[in-house]
DNA sequence: ATAATTAGTCAGCATGTCTGACGTAAAATC
DNA sequence: GATTTTACGTCAGACATGCTGACTAATTAT
């Protein structure tokens, strides 16, 4: 792991490894989630950030059983449970048993719940279009590599509530 | 999800700007946001996230003034109070007021301070450097590009409310 | 002297996260 | 059939972090 040493070291670190450009890539990082997450309140409702998430999860995978969302999610079941029971109290997520296994609770939009996330990404994908059809393909490919390195941490040094 | 207007045209979009693509990336963003800032108290300390991103600033900013920390924060004057104190009452940041003009608080990092950005920044930078070393430099390149465009969010596209 | 600027503070509120401890139902195992 | 494990639900309490509004205090600018 020591390949890189002090980062201050011209050698060992090309200048895309240096302190200075890692700090700003940090900085560019949590400020485009601010961007793309801190939105409030676009829902028109009182669903917060949260209830996005897990609206968006579910579209994306329909059928999905609570294990699955938190492992996907990464919070604690206490957590989703709130959120979850929201969005089932609005209508927009509905929640049946499995067939298979009785235990499993599986989790689907409903049509009002569908109509909400389309309504949302299409608030959203503009942001989204502009910048990457503006940074240009090869750059979307890297930005991809570059988030995908960053989130598998390896060693799994730590999931949330390792602490 | 069972109508998408436009993105599915591959007239208009092309293959990275589908809508899958750029869920995906969405998705990506989150996670790795999540791997990066969501480490618990690896500061041995009282201090959370939010601490953690004044002591950055102010390190990367010695002298800064109250103002100016909160321009690149964003939050509110009573959001940082609390925090900053906390900073303070650990003996982390020094507060002085400017020669210049007496209201202005200068903020730096005492010695122990900047011993502790250090060494967060030590634990952190080792995952950074490898995903980006694994990325490679034009992966980099392009990482910034498209996290740019996203942070600049040109102007108020949404304001409290944009239901 | 008065107004504007910069900072600090109090009081209260919303959200989202966590831990711990139980409860319940179904499945798997013995 | 009884026991254990799995998957989920829920109550209770806590902490961190953000917000608004309404002030005070010190200093500078007009």
């Amino acid at each position: 792991m020591s390949d890189v040493k002090s980062a201050a070291s011209p050698s060992a670190s090309p200048l895309y490894l240096r302190d200075e450009e890692l700090k700003e890539g940090v900085e560019l990082l949590f400020r485009a989630f601010l961007e793309i997450f801190g939105q409030r309140e676009e829902m028109g409702e009182v669903l917060g950030r949260a209830h996005r998430r897990a609206l968006y999860i579910i579209a994306r995978h329909p059928g999905i059983n609570v294990a699955g969302l938190l492992g996907i999610l990464k919070i604690t079941k206490q957590s989703l449970a709130r959120v979850l029971n929201d969005l089932l109290a609005h209508g927009y997520v509905e929640r049946r048993a499995s067939v298979r296994d009785g235990r499993m609770r599986q989790l689907s939009l409903t049509s009002k719940g569908a109509a909400l996330e389309n309504a949302l990404w299409e608030a959203q994908r503009p942001h989204l279009v502009q910048a990457f059809k503006e940074a240009g393909p090869d750059a979307v490919a890297g930005f991809r590599r570059v988030l995908s390195g960053l989130a598998e941490r390896a060693a799994g040094t730590k999931s949330p509530g390792t602490a």
